[in-house]
RNA sequence: GUGGGUGUAGCUCAGUUGGUUAGAGCGCCAGGUUGUGGCCCUGGAGGCCGUGGGUUCAAGCCCCAUCACUCACC
């Protein structure tokens, strides 16, 4: 269970395909993963997941415990019965909403007290507590319990977060009892490369099947971002799959796949959906733009999804400054075909060989001012 | 018909005892959004202040007339 195989090997990068086994089946890598906070990944369901060829998504444990409580999701069989998904999940271990919600948490070496965003209920997530809801979840994949910093924090308090993050996943790892689940730790360091490569050697040290690197995307600028992963990954087994937490933005999934990541996470692709943008190979674009109202070609032509071809740009401006329904759902599944369709790509022009031609022409193009 | 009220941005309205380039919210136009948020943030365009006269150095604010809408009473 669990094994992790490198199928292919880019020549010219460190980017690689591989195959990683869970017990609700095999997940080709590089893969982005639709992110369904609440067990649902807003607006689609499961066959709308299944026709756009998800192999695996998230669900978010903080939002869970929270509202209906895990104990309820275990009850109802668990998050694959209860949402109708025989596919492979991963739960996120809610150390990132802890960070998200630092004005009201109060963060020690044994653990986090915070208050609900729902009721200002006090709740206390220590590493055992967040394993006890993963396993009552019971995700394929469970994340070890961190602390994510903030960007721009002194080295003093990058070095004492990271620290705890090491000493909580090894009590997650010790309080684990479930064989079919995995769980990865999560490197954290900031944007010190010091911290971030000792970080990577511990975590790679716990000998889990998987580990990812976190406290990026957190408001930090690309180079910065790129730094931190390079500093990581460098001390990261080849023969484990790397996950890179909370990237999604195709460029950002480019360099990334570039530097040998090969997993990914990323509301952006939902979100932007919810906030009425669309990317397509020329970049983001916002659908409510006046120049769409009656632009008769579909949102991206290319695209294997009848969100994407089917309907005009100027029916989906229409619908959206009209709120309606309809258009969060088919801007959704776009930008899940699309970012699908880029993983596709990648995988195929890494076993031909070409990944960095075809990331130079991706790029040129979907960055161009 | 009589008496009262209201007319200021596309919409709902604020405009201090008359005093520089008349404001807000929403909407519209355009940016932003990376491990939760159908959200939130930042810019921008847009007004002969119902109309016509008058008083004043100066009127969205005061006076007269007129039109429209509205309420009450005959």
């Amino acid at each position: 269970m669990f094994d992790f195989t490198v199928e292919a090997s880019a020549g010219d990068s460190e980017a690689r395909v591989g195959n990683f086994r869970t017990p609700h089946g095999d997940i080709e890598t590089p893969v982005f993963m639709p992110v369904g906070t609440k067990a649902t990944v807003k607006s689609l369901d499961y066959k709308d997941l299944e026709a756009l060829g998800a192999e695996i998504i998230l669900a978010n444990t903080y939002h869970l415990a929270m509202r209906p409580g895990s104990e309820l999701v275990k009850k109802m069989g668990g998050l694959h019965k209860w949402m109708h998904w025989d596919h492979p999940i991963l739960t996120d271990s809610g150390g990132f909403q802890v960070f998200s919600l630092k004005d009201s948490a109060k963060i020690t070496d044994d653990g986090v007290e915070f208050q609900s965003h729902l009721d200002g209920n006090k709740h206390f997530f220590s590493p055992e507590k967040v394993i006890e809801i993963q396993e009552n979840l019971g995700a394929d994949i469970i994340m070890a319990f961190d602390e994510c910093a903030p960007a721009g924090v002194d080295e003093a308090y990058a070095r004492k977060a990271m620290e705890r993050t090491h000493a909580w996943a090894k009590r997650c790892l010790a309080a684990k009892t479930r064989a079919d689940q995995a769980l990865f730790p999560i490197v954290q360091g900031s944007r010190f490369a010091n911290l971030r490569e000792e970080s990577a050697q511990f975590m790679a040290s716990l000998g889990t099947p998987g580990i990812a690197i976190g406290g990026v995307s957190v408001g930090e600028d690309t180079e910065q971002k790129f730094y931190a992963v390079d500093a990581a990954i460098k001390h990261l087994p080849k023969d484990k799959p790397r996950y890179l937490m909370g990237v999604g933005t195709p460029d950002d999934i480019l360099e990334a796949v570039d530097r040998g990541c090969d997993m990914f996470d990323c509301v952006l692709a939902t979100r932007l959906a919810r906030h009425k943008s669309f990317w397509d190979f020329d970049g983001r674009h916002d659908i409510t733009n006046q120049k769409y109202s009656e632009d008769e070609s579909p949102l991206c032509a290319g695209i294997p999804c009848y969100a994407s071809t089917d309907f005009s740009k100027s029916y989906l401006r229409h619908l959206t400054m009209e709120n309606e329904l309809l258009s969060m759902r088919l801007l959704t599944l776009h930008n899940i075909a699309f970012l699908f369709h880029l993983m596709k790509q990648i995988r195929a022009h890494i076993k031909t060989g070409t990944f960095q031609s075809f990331k130079k022409d991706f790029l040129t193009r979907f960055l161009k001012a």
